[in-house]
DNA sequence: GTCTATATAATGATAGAC
DNA sequence: GTCTATCATTATATAGAC
C-alpha cells in the first residue's frame, strides 16, 4: 500500500500492479487494442484509479515503456565482459543478450513493436537506447579484437555487431513462427542457438584447405 | 473506373482502392489503430461502401493479408537461382530477398507485425508461408553447397538460412532506428549491406594464417 | 486512494434511398 | 454500387462520494 520511494524495486500493489498489467497487455496486443477497462480488470482495480495514477492512457504507456527500458538497461550493465579471447567475450555477451531478451519477453516485445510503428517518436528513441547500447558494446569489442589481430581487419565492426543483434532479436521474434516449421530444430535451446550462430560468424561457411580437415 | 474482372491485376478503382488504402494504414498503424472511417477517407469512398465489398473489418484485413502474401510469393518465384558457385547463388538469392522486402515495405511490415501479435492464428500461418518459403530455398541451397564440398559440413543449413533471413528482415525492421545511430553507415545501400553480410558469413571473422595475408 | 456513476466522443456495423 | 443518416456499443476520461 504505502510507497517507500527511495527503494524502487519492492513496490508491489497499486501503481506497480497497474504498470504490470498494462505492460502485459500492451506487449501482447499493442497500444490501441488494449482498453483501460481491460487493464483495470487485470490489475484488480478500477478505471478511475488508473487515472488517479496516470494522466491518461498515453502517459501510462510511456511509463510502461520507460520501466521496460530501464530494466533492460540495468540488466545490460550486469553483463560484464568475460575474460579470455575476444571470441569468448563476444560469445559471452551475445549469449547474455539473448538471455536478457528471453528473460524479459514483454519488454522486448514492446520495444520491437514500437520499431514497426511508423513515426513513433518515442519508439525510435526507446529502441535506439536499448538496441544502441548492446550494439555499441559489441562493436567496440569487435574493434578491439581487430586491434590485437584476433579478427580480420576487413570486417566492419558495426556490421558484425548488427548481425549479432539481429539474429538474437529475430530469434525471439520469429520463434513462434519457426517452431511450426518442421525442418527447424535450433529454436529449442537458446544457448545452443547463440553458440552455433557465433560458430558460423567466427569460422565462416567456406570449406578451406584447413589444418583440421580430416584426411 | 470500370473494372475488367478476369484480369485481376489492373483493377484500379473500387475494391482495389479500398484494399490499397487499408494495406497502407494497417501496415503503418496496426489493425486496431485503424478505423473503417479512416480507410474510407483514404480510399475516397464511404464506410458503407467498404461494407458492401467486405463482410466486416476483419474480413477486409484478411483480404489485405492474403494479397500481401500472394504478392510476396509471386515475387519469390521470380527469383530464379543464379548460376555459378553456391556462394554466388546464395548471394544472389539473399540480395533478391532484400530487394523484395524493400520493394514491398507495406506487405513486409504487415507480416512482421503479425509475428509480434501473440496467438494470431492467421499471422503465424502467413508468416510461415512467406518466411518459410525463403527459408526452405536457402537451406536447400546451402545443403547442396555442402554436398559438393563448397561449404563446411559442420554448419547447420537451416541455421545458416535463418541467419540470412534474420539479417535481411531485421535490416528492414530496424533501419528507421539504425539511421539515427551515428556509427552506422551500412544502412545506406541495401545491396552493399547484403553483400557485406554474406562476406562475413562466408569467410568468418577470424584472422587465419591465410594465403592472402598481406605481409 | 479507491470506488460508483456518468459524460462525451468515436467505433463497427446497418437501413434504406438512389 | 454508392451514398446519407443512424444505431448500438464501446472507448477515453471525469465528477463526486467515501
Amino acid at each position: 500500500m504505502q510507497k517507500k520511494h527511495g527503494n524502487k524495486t519492492t513496490l508491489s500493489g497499486g501503481e506497480q500492479g497497474i504498470l504490470d498489467a498494462a505492460e502485459a497487455l500492451f506487449a501482447q496486443k499493442g497500444f490501441d487494442a488494449v482498453s483501460m477497462s481491460a487493464i483495470a480488470r487485470l490489475a484488480n482495480t478500477s478505471k478511475p484509479n488508473i487515472y488517479h495514477h496516470f494522466k491518461n492512457k498515453n502517459d501510462l504507456y510511456l511509463a510502461v515503456m520507460k520501466a521496460a527500458v530501464r530494466r533492460s538497461s540495468d540488466l545490460l550493465d550486469t553483463l560484464e565482459d568475460a575474460p579470455g579471447t575476444f571470441e569468448q567475450r563476444l560469445r559471452g555477451f551475445s549469449n547474455g543478450q539473448l538471455d536478457n531478451i528471453l528473460g524479459h519477453k514483454r519488454s522486448t516485445q514492446l520495444i520491437l513493436r514500437e520499431t514497426l510503428t511508423e513515426g513513433s517518436q518515442v519508439g525510435e528513441e526507446v529502441a535506439r537506447l536499448v538496441m544502441g547500447e548492446v550494439f555499441s558494446r559489441l562493436a567496440a569489442m569487435i574493434h578491439q579484437g581487430q586491434q590485437v589481430n584476433e579478427f580480420r581487419k576487413g570486417i566492419n565492426p558495426e556490421l558484425a555487431a548488427f548481425i549479432i543483434v539481429s539474429t538474437n532479436m529475430f530469434f525471439f521474434q520469429a520463434s513462434p513462427v519457426m517452431q511450426h516449421i518442421p525442418e527447424v530444430d535450433f529454436s529449442q535451446d537458446a544457448t545452443t542457438y547463440s553458440n552455433d550462430v557465433m560458430d558460423l560468424l567466427i569460422n565462416g561457411m567456406l570449406l578451406k584447405g584447413d589444418k583440421n580437415a580430416k584426411s
